[in-house]
DNA sequence: CGGACAAGCTGA
DNA sequence: CAGCTTGTCCGG
């Protein structure tokens, strides 16, 4: 981790000093019963956000007599004081040979139960992998309240039986649970099929830990498992009970929880974007989830009806279970293409003829329409013969130098480069665009008159009761509508599908798929009749062939060869580095690696932040930690979302 | 983080 | 040079 020639008294080696001191606490606290003059000392990580080091305490003696010293154990959530203040900590190391020439100070007070020394374990290699202090990981994994006995165990649990299932060896045959290779099992589940019997295959092996995108479809599963007869707690809010035993569910967070004695984890939708944490450090619960069950020894699953690339990297080949290609097909609703480029127009020009029939509900209801207004991106088509104009180079839509306003004159600017062109259409030579961006409410209105029925606008403030209690049979939202509506519907209806396949952003592909899998899921299988309407300008895009033939893989295969050829994750590891004091983080940065880490490479600065790639997560990680942190604002985002 | 202390700035 | 702001250091 010393990269390069750091003499001990360079300035500013704190922090590494920090890192090395904690780092020795877990061998310290295997090896050393020491202590031998008497007195129990303890090793106490405080939690206070800008302190990353551990510092030992005395346990009172009179913890001996009222039993708090033997509930004391690393985990144990304390107070003490430091520097004059008391604050809040955790114990991570028990009976701890202290540094000599300090004074320790006693534990002030047990405050209550916390995270167990695997947890903590996790917690430290999540510091490492995500370049962030320990402590706000077991912020994470300790319960919201304090928590000082655990309710009792739950009776053993009997799993209602299901019949075997295609994938059912994912959850790993008995023979080669003693000895895994730690790699996770992908699950290949199609939008309509239910993942009930999978996650009670893990919940016959004992204390699952399954995760799900929102808390929303963790309390459902939670409830549909308490009705099986299952023991379930649900996190943050249930810790104690999850500590206690049984079936462990929840959204991000649940990644560390307390388990009793974990048997098997299982990540619902691992694709999502919810798994991963904004705020730096930008730790991603599914990577936690794979750490963990591979630390533990037990089978991890991944399940998603649209696998992303990182997941089936993990599981490496052998480990992806799919379905078979009828049982694929049939777990997708049929998609039906709307070519804008030939198809007639009505009104505006959002809006095709052959949607006036679905839209009037003659093909079943209720019909979910999604504008996309993501990124507030403008998309330019060419008045005269319909083509996007799109960047050669980056794929990106084009958009109009002078922003809102008349788009007969001007330039043309690529989003990724910044890089302009004459406004002149590539494929006719026209040189006059129409602006395809339309505001909701006009879009409501439209589509108004085209139904001849009103049309219920659906945002975030939307009851969902109102939506599934709704007589109503037509819906507009943004696509946060896919999310707010729990019923079955007969059709969804993308009204602008280039606005995401030409968003400009890295992942722009992945997330159209997660969109397209989400609509997919509130159909139901092709045999519930509901179809997928998509309106485009680019019908041969990897995304709307791969729904087409309800293959994700196609879409998958694309996205690995191309992230292959960028040196982006999973095949290369990038942090994004940002704020105030980020130049000179920077160029600390480029010291070391000006004497040759190897594969690492710094781009930038794009945006006042800079990006910094490596062959894999552990060099990057090393790199990152070599580097003396400046005071002030820093943001490092390992795994960035927007690269 | 937040307290302690030192170095820098200002005004009569 | 007192009185205040700003910066730097450090915690057992």
């Amino acid at each position: 981790m010393n990269v390069g020639s750091t003499g001990d008294s360079e300035p500013g080696r704190e922090q590494e000093e920090g890192q090395l001191s904690f780092d020795g606490v877990s061998e310290a606290a295997d090896v050393s019963i020491a202590a031998q003059s008497g007195n129990r000392v303890v090793r106490v990580l405080p939690d206070v956000a800008a302190v990353s080091r551990a510092f030992d305490y005395l346990v009172p003696d009179a913890w001996s007599d009222d039993g708090r010293a033997e509930r004391l154990g690393i985990g144990s959530r304390v107070r003490i004081v430091l520097h004059g203040r008391r604050v809040a900590g955790w114990v991570v190391a028990d009976r701890v040979e202290p540094p000599p020439g300090v004074t320790l100070r006693p534990l002030t007070r047990l405050s209550g139960l916390g995270p167990d020394p695997s947890v903590i374990d996790l917690a430290r290699w999540a510091a490492r992998r995500w370049v962030g202090p320990v402590s706000s990981f077991l912020s994470t994994a300790s319960s919201p309240s304090m928590v000082e006995v655990l309710p009792s165990a739950p009776a053993p649990w009997v799993v209602p039986t299901t019949g075997s299932r295609w994938y059912d060896e994912s959850l790993g045959p008995d023979s080669c649970i003693d000895g895994p290779d730690g790699r996770p099992w992908v699950v290949r589940l199609p939008p309509g099929d239910d993942v009930l019997p999978l996650i009670l295959g893990a919940a016959r092996r004992g204390d699952a830990l399954v995760l799900t995108p929102t808390v929303e479809t963790a309390r459902r599963l939670a409830g549909q498992l308490r009705r099986a007869g299952i023991p379930v707690a649900s996190v943050p809010r249930d810790w104690a009970r999850a500590a206690a035993g049984g079936v462990v569910v929840g959204a991000r967070a649940a990644a560390w929880a307390p388990l009793r004695d974990l048997a098997a984890v299982v990540v619902l939708d691992e694709h999502d974007d919810a798994y991963r944490e904004e705020r730096a450090p930008t730790w991603n619960a599914r990577d936690v989830a794979i750490e963990r069950a591979r630390r533990a020894g037990v089978p991890c699953v991944l399940v998603s009806a649209t696998p992303s690339v990182d997941a089936l990297e993990a599981a490496g080949p052998g480990r992806v279970s799919v379905p078979s290609r009828s049982a694929e097909r049939d777990g997708w609703p049929v998609v039906d293409l709307i070519d804008r480029r030939i198809d007639d127009v009505v009104r505006s020009g959002l809006f095709s003829s052959s949607l006036v029939p679905i839209l009037r509900g003659e093909d079943g209801d209720p019909v979910v329409c999604v504008l996309n207004r993501k990124g507030r991106a403008r998309l330019l088509a060419c008045d005269g013969c319909g083509v996007l104009a799109r960047c050669e180079v980056h794929d990106a839509a084009l958009v109009d130098d002078r922003g809102t306003g008349s788009v007969d004159s001007g330039e043309l600017r690529c989003p990724v480069d910044d890089a302009h062109r004459p406004m002149v259409c590539d494929a006719c030579g026209g040189t006059r665009m129409r602006n395809l961006r339309a505001g909701v409410n006009r879009v409501r209105e439209e589509l108004e008159a085209l139904a001849g029925r009103p049309v219920v606008e659906v945002t975030a403030e939307t009851d969902p009761r109102v939506l599934d209690g709704s007589h109503a049979g037509l819906f507009v939202g943004t696509e946060a509508v896919l999310h707010r509506i729990g019923r079955r519907v007969a059709r969804v209806v993308f009204l602008d599908f280039d606005q995401e396949l030409l968003a400009p952003r890295t992942r722009a592909s992945d997330q159209a798929m997660a969109l397209l899998g989400r609509a997919a899921h509130l159909l139901g299988s092709r045999s519930d009749g509901g179809r997928i309407v998509i309106q485009t300008r680019q019908p041969d895009h990897e995304v709307l062939q791969a729904v087409l033939h309800a293959d994700p893989g196609r879409q998958a295969a694309a996205e690995r060869d191309r992230r292959n050829l960028l040196g982006l994750p999973p095949f290369g590891a990038l942090a994004r580095i940002s704020g105030a004091v980020a130049p000179a983080f920077v160029a600390g940065l480029e010291r070391v690696e000006g004497r040759g880490a190897p594969g690492v490479e710094v781009m930038g600065p794009r945006d006042n932040a800079w990006l910094v790639r490596a062959p894999d997560p552990e060099t990057l990680s090393d790199l990152l930690a070599s580097v003396d942190r400046p005071r002030g604002r820093l943001r490092i985002e390992v795994d960035p979302a927007r690269a």
